[in-house]
Parts: structure tokens; sequence; C-alpha cells
DNA sequence: GTCTATAAAAGGATAGAC
DNA sequence: GTCTATCCTTTTATAGAC
């Protein structure tokens, strides 16, 4: 997971791994045939991690519903800090450096998406009437993930987080705008009925 | 260009640069002193190219500014389709590929970043007082780029562009209440006034 | 299951004639 | 400026002993 986050998959050489895991070639062949196994281990390990690696630590004493989705991004943001804007999103760092991935590697890189907005979508149920009754809830937590990689992408780029932090804004811009949506439809039933 | 697109800078070996071009290993490498020198010559085209290859195709026929910003995103999603969305932004893909790019490969990309972003800010001026007076247009110039971007990543990974489609619609929303805030300003000042 | 040694290929880059 | 031939390194993967 380090080395494919730190280098990618194609910079990341066999040897590499050797040498990170103390592991010999022999070793290391006999449990994955091939370095693309070792991908998908690495892939099925962020699935199936999600909850404790991410988003137990992201959302470590915050319980609002809304603020745990800019926990989620807060803590991507420290990433991004920790390593000089050089780290971004492991996931989509993959996913657009493989440009024609075998089906089983695909399907994981989409798994893994799918994980990230799903409990960004169970955030958004939590708010309840607190977001437009009619807002498509699923197509909103998949902006998230499009703010955080795009914002992400373009922070590595830059070398400066304040990209991050300016798509983090207009992204809180436009919940302000729900929130504040979500309240005069509330009103405006109330006063119809 | 093309090659670097399809299959990204480090899937892309110089002998398929040859191949292409139908050039010898020595004229390139007299042209080019290094597989990188080719990168950065792919990277300073898009940069000068903007104009005549993206934003005079994406705007034809459309005056409108803040349509124009719409069209540049139609203009990226025709391109998702054509490939089966196996292919997205191209200088995004190499952004995120490559992890600690040398400076000049480095301020390229940025370079890249700032003249699509330029672009789009130039809209938002356009725009005039249908946008709030009080926005950051650098900010919202930055989030479209943001809004393409991870759109693509998520469209190229599910193979399916409603991801990019959904990611478009939402921005769209957040422009609806941008203006629908501008309209209102706007009446305040005028009774105030 | 793990070890060392090595195969087999592909990679970027160069040499030197023309 | 362009040609062919080739060097040298890195890379993934395997062989076969232990």
């Amino acid at each position: 997971m380090e080395l494919f986050a730190l280098k990618g998959f194609n910079s990341t050489s066999v040897a590499d791994l050797l040498s990170r895991t103390q592991l010999n070639s022999g070793s290391l062949y006999h449990v994955f045939p091939s370095k693309q196994d070792v991908l998908i281990g690495v892939l099925e390990a962020y699935r199936d991690g999600i909850e404790a690696m991410l988003l137990t630590p992201a959302w470590g004493g915050v319980a609002d519903p809304i603020e745990k989705i800019f926990a989620l991004l807060a803590y991507y943001r420290m990433g991004v800090v920790m390593t000089d804007c050089t780290y971004g999103c492991p996931i989509g760092s993959l996913a657009l450096e493989l440009h024609e991935p075998d089906p089983p590697v695909r399907d994981l890189l989409a798994a893994n998406f799918k994980a990230w907005t799903a409990a960004v979508e169970r955030c958004l149920d939590e708010a309840g009437d607190r977001l437009p009754a009619n807002l498509d809830r699923d197509a909103l937590a998949q902006f998230v993930l499009t703010t955080m990689e795009g914002g992400v992408m373009q922070a590595r780029t830059h070398r400066d987080v304040v990209y991050f932090d300016r798509a983090v804004g207009q992204l809180r811009a436009y919940f302000e705008f729900l929130q504040s949506d979500a309240r005069t439809k509330r009103r405006a039933k109330k006063g119809a009925s």
C-alpha cells in the first residue's frame, strides 16, 4: 500500500516490494503469482479497511453528519499537508495511472469509490431535512468525491494545499445553499399546511 | 500527445513513439535528448494549443459566458464517450501518474491547469452581475476544473459517463444557486437605493 | 514456505557510419 | 539529420535446492 501510494504501480518495481517487505523473490511470488496480484491485494485491503483506516480516524469526535463529510475532506487535507503535497488519494492516483486495467483491478477501483461515496451518502441521509427533500443524494455523495479527487490533484500539481482548500470551500458554499434552500422549503411547507 | 493520452507516460515506450511517428531512434534522440524531453514538448504543445485545440472547438456557436463553461465540460464529455470512457483529461492523468515529476514537468502541468482555469475565469468575468459580486471567481474557476477532473476520473473508473454527468449536474445546481443569489442581491440593492 | 541464482524480455539511450 | 546496430540496465518472473 505504502509503495503504490508513494510511487504508483508502474514505478514500483518488484525489487522495491521485496526490499520494503524484507521478503525474497520466492516468498512473494509464492503468495502473489504476479505483481498485479499484489495490486489486487492492496485494493482489497483499502476496500475492506475503509472503516478502520479512514472513517474512524477521520470522524473521531465529530457527530454532526454534514460536518462528518467535511471532516473526511479535512482528513485527506492532512495527508496532503503531511507529505508536502506529494501524496493524494491512492485510489484516485491508481485509477488514472492504469489506463486499461484488467477487469479485476478496475472492479476493485470502482468498489473503493463506491464504498467511499456510500459512506458519504449515509451522512447525507443522517442530515435528514437539513437538506432538500428532492436532493439527489447519490449524485451529491459522488460530487463530494469529485471535489476531493479534483482538489487533491490540483494541490499536488501546484504543490500548494490552497488549491485543495479552495475546492472544499466551494463545496461548502454549495452545501450552505442547499441547507438554506431546505430551510426555505420547510417554512413554505409549514405556512401552506 | 496521442500515446501519452492513451497509455500514459510510463506505459509508452520509446519504441512506441518510434513506431507511431515512423522515426528512427537516432532522429528522435537528435531532437529530444530523453524521453522526458518528449513529455515536455507534449506539455508545451497542450499549453500553447489550448485556444486552438480546446476552446475554439468547444465554444463553436456558444456565446453565453456561463454556457461556455458548460460547453467546455460537454467537450470533455464527448472525449469520454467517444473513447468508451477510457480517455479523460491527458493533463490530469499525467499529473497523477507522475508522482514526483522534475520541476520543468511539474511547472508545465501547473501551467496547463492555470491556462484552463484562466479561460474559465474570463467566462465568469464576462457573466458580470449574473453572479454575486462577492464571489471568489478564482476559486470557482478552479472548482470547474475540479469537477471536470473528478468527474472524468470516476467515469473512467466505472466505465460509465453517467458519473461525469452527475458531477456536472451538481456543478450546474451550484451555478443556479449562485445566479439566484445574485438576482436576490441585485433586487435588494435596487430596493435600498 | 523460503532461499539464491538466473533466465528472458523490455526498457532507455548511444555509437558511429552515411 | 538520419540510418542500423547494439549496449547496458532494469524489470518481471522462474528454477530448483533446501
